[in-house]
DNA sequence: GTGTCTGCAAACAGTTTGCACTTCT
DNA sequence: AGAAGTGCAAACTGTTTGCAGACAC
């Protein structure tokens, strides 16, 4: 089985680029825990393990992520890009709370084929989708009464 | 029939904030095109149309039409966030070309369905989602060959 | 060996903010 | 009159970049 570090050396060597120990611990660190995460926290990690990746590699190697599909940008919020890795995951959608800015994951079927579909009609190629639901969450709902 | 801008009057003297001149000229010039837009070219139009409003009003101005509802920030994209007005118009998502950048939109029953449902199984007040389908248009598609 | 990558710090761009002045109510 | 809004320019913050030294291939 293929994974992402076998995923991200091929698409370094395809573009005719090195495999670095920088860009190994960075992958390798998106990698590590399962939640939405954004350059800063990543950059803590990192410190915390003693890795001394530069911010500017940390930057420069997620866009390659990036662009590489292995990570999407998820949504942009208080200034700065949100991401999350997808390699390897099923994919799923968002349910933000403007208020509290909880967010809840969720699967939703219908959205994959409504992808599709409408990719198909007008003849896009589709690589992937982002949805976020937008409101208030239990808590919040009750509160602004 | 109420316009966008009793709307937005509406919501200002229910927070008691006041109705300028700046707002109003900012409202209409928002509602004035029915195209993404972002902060720049907002300015350039109000500035081909002799209107004064400063840089730092629009920025103001803008934050209040998106938490009142009447404008959506799109997506997050060339170091800078799109907006779009919403008030009056029919939701719609969007199709977007990775290489040129291209936006196609369309309107999609199947997910007011989906939102209204996980709303629902979640408790979540749902307001509105945002969804974009991320992919190659046919030209970018040929091209890539 | 050579061309790419890294870390640093400076540069950049979009956005926010403090303040003196203006204006709405 | 008094509170709120405006414009300006400076400050801020996330991100990018130029460059000299380090390193993968």
């Amino acid at each position: 089985m293929k994974t992402e570090s076998d995923a991200f050396r091929e698409f370094l060597v395809k573009k005719g680029m090195r495999v670095t120990p920088e860009r190994e611990e960075i992958l390798a660190e998106v990698f590590a825990e399962h939640e939405h995460f954004d350059v800063e926290e990543l950059i803590l990690r990192l410190r915390q393990k003693g890795k001394r990746a530069s911010r500017a590699s940390v930057y420069r190697t997620l866009a390659l992520l990036v662009e590489s599909g292995l990570v999407q940008e998820v949504f942009y919020e208080d200034g700065h890009m949100h991401y999350e890795h997808i390699y390897g995951h099923e994919h799923h959608c968002h349910l933000r709370c403007l208020k509290c800015r909880k967010i809840v994951e969720f699967r939703n079927g219908a959205v994959e084929e409504a992808e599709k579909r409408i990719g198909g009609e007008h003849n896009f190629e589709v690589t992937g989708h982002r949805l976020e639901i937008l409101g208030f969450c239990p808590d919040c709902r009750e509160k602004k009464k």
